[in-house]
DNA sequence: TACTTGTTATAACTTAAGGTTATAGTATTG
DNA sequence: CAATACTATAACCTTAAGTTATAACAAGTA
């Protein structure tokens, strides 16, 4: 193996922008120490790794091959440094966990309880955050794991099922008595059967003529149901978006509409009575929660042990 | 970053041989040089990374965490430069493909012969070896692609199936013949039906007293069929070891016993007749051939033409 | 118990690898 | 065609990283 590494973290950088003066002020040293350098491991490597312009560099297809594994090795390298920074930090016993509100306060929360209980020395930093964004750090190393809907994609990724949810649509049962009465006095057709059966034809009406709340956008769940809507010709006549399933539920119990929630996490209000499914035709299906972990980062003893925690005691 | 590279190559020589000594002769740098090195890294970072003691020193939990980055990162930068080493020694056009012989001539073969004639100038690698070895060169990136049958287990491999083949008995109509009057004159019941009918059931009974000729062992295809035998409780009286499917064909075809053979690579011979299929009340089943390629490692320009003519002149 | 062996750490030194500045050459651009 | 933005070369310099020598320590071993 070549002696000298720095001589592939200059040409590493060279490579990734471009232009060796760029990445002489990127590496705090001088453009002609560079110059030298790369002529250099092109010497020792007996290949020509970049077209020279008047303008910059440019990648040889040869340069191109071993960048492509250049890259790989620094970004390996630089994780493992953020690892060390982190454990300076915190110290070695942390776990990273991404997580969206809903699923926060309904899943994850239960499951936290009994693992502080049972590591108490292990410091635990929760980002509350879309998906999207959980997966994302997670690929990039930025969490240890995350507790999210079963992704299409996977890529790195092992995907621990520890759930499933049922998205359904409730209301008060004041507001859809209300909607009724409404409704009959416009259109004034078939509207007068008694008012405690719903066929699942007449609900798709409730859906399209009610005040319908949704999570709002660039949310996983919104998109899965904005998805049905498409699907199925839906054109809602008016939508509140609100950020939290919790004040979802509440505005719903409150007769303000009808909400879409997660019908796992309002199994009492639905025993009690103060909110009653609306029964579609066609459900919205059921969907995977779990947690995701990288399956190529080393995994820190916190995060080992919170993965055995959760196996043992899932209850799926 | 931490500016000095080196320091991180001389951490993970160091980790690996669990002693500062032994790193110092593997780098070629004296033993006060490795010491003051590690001890440069650790004020560095602020972390203790080995304890030492009297004979070597021992990873600290912290320190094993950045063995398991920088082991990685080197590994790769090791790749990159073999990749290199390659293109200089074989120039930039170089394909390295595994395949077992069997596959070779007849799946490989006529591929090949007109990818060469569509791109004469790529040079090409041809390592005629097991399954097992192929996908193992595969991993470690010492092949660029593999002909096999398809893995339980992928890892970090990418499959393209280009065919379907069946394992099948087969034997001379002559050796049949024969075979049916000895058992007969032992085992004298039950055998007097007209010799152009066997039924299954009887089938099973020529494999258990005939000579079974099958590939020698630790071969994909011989594991295929031992397991068979062994589900379906089939002991054979002789089997006769053959390292070439096509000395199997040969020997069945002069009469020597019953060759096991994939059925797709003797249509002739059996449109011929020179061969007869022995079918089974149960087939082993069909396997799926195709080319295997690392998923994580980046492709050359030789290994992407390929798997485009491939998916190209795909028959399947 | 004392000798031998195999470790790592420290200290004083040396040296050459890798840095610097200055300058030249060469496209590109307005 | 001058100005600009690059890279390459040359001559020089400095210090970071190496060296040798030695100490200190632990663990076998006679």
């Amino acid at each position: 193996m070549e002696q000298n590494i720095s001589l592939y973290k200059i040409f590493n950088t060279v490579a990734s922008t471009g232009n060796i003066s760029k990445a002489a002020k990127e590496l705090f040293i001088s453009q002609p120490a560079i110059s030298k350098s790369i002529g250099r491991l092109e010497d020792d490597l007996g290949i020509t790794l970049f077209v020279r312009t008047s303008r910059g560099v440019r990648l040889t297809v040869e340069g191109n091959m071993l960048y492509e594994y250049t890259r790989s090795a620094f970004e390996t390298l630089q994780q493992g440094e953020e690892t060390i920074r982190r454990i300076n930090e915190l110290g070695i016993g942390h776990l990273r966990i991404g997580v969206s509100t809903t699923l926060c306060k309904y899943i994850l929360l239960p499951y936290l309880k009994e693992f502080v209980q049972q590591y108490p020395h292990i410091k635990i930093t929760i980002h509350s955050q879309s998906t999207f964004h959980t997966l994302e750090m997670l690929e990039n190393n930025k969490l240890d794991i995350g507790l999210v809907g079963k992704p299409n994609s996977l890529k790195t990724l092992e995907f621990y099922k520890v759930a499933m949810i049922e998205d359904i649509f409730v209301s008060s049962e004041v507001y859809l008595e209300n909607l009724r009465v409404r409704e009959s006095s416009h259109s004034k057709n078939e509207l007068q059967n008694d008012s405690n059966h719903y066929s699942p034809m007449d609900n798709i009406d409730i859906i399209k003529t009610a005040n319908v709340m949704l999570l709002d956008e660039k949310n996983m769940t919104r998109l899965y149901i904005d998805d049905y809507f498409t699907r199925n010709n839906i054109v809602t006549k008016q939508i509140l978006e609100v950020s939290d399933m919790d004040l979802l539920i509440e505005f719903a119990k409150i007769g303000l509409g009808v909400s879409c929630v997660i019908k796992e996490f309002i199994q009492t209000e639905l025993n009690e009575g103060t909110l009653r499914e609306i029964p579609l035709e066609k459900p919205l299906g059921q969907r995977e929660v779990g947690f995701a972990y990288s399956v190529v980062s080393p995994k820190p003893d916190s995060l080992q042990k919170f993965i055995d925690f959760i196996v043992a005691h899932s209850f799926i």
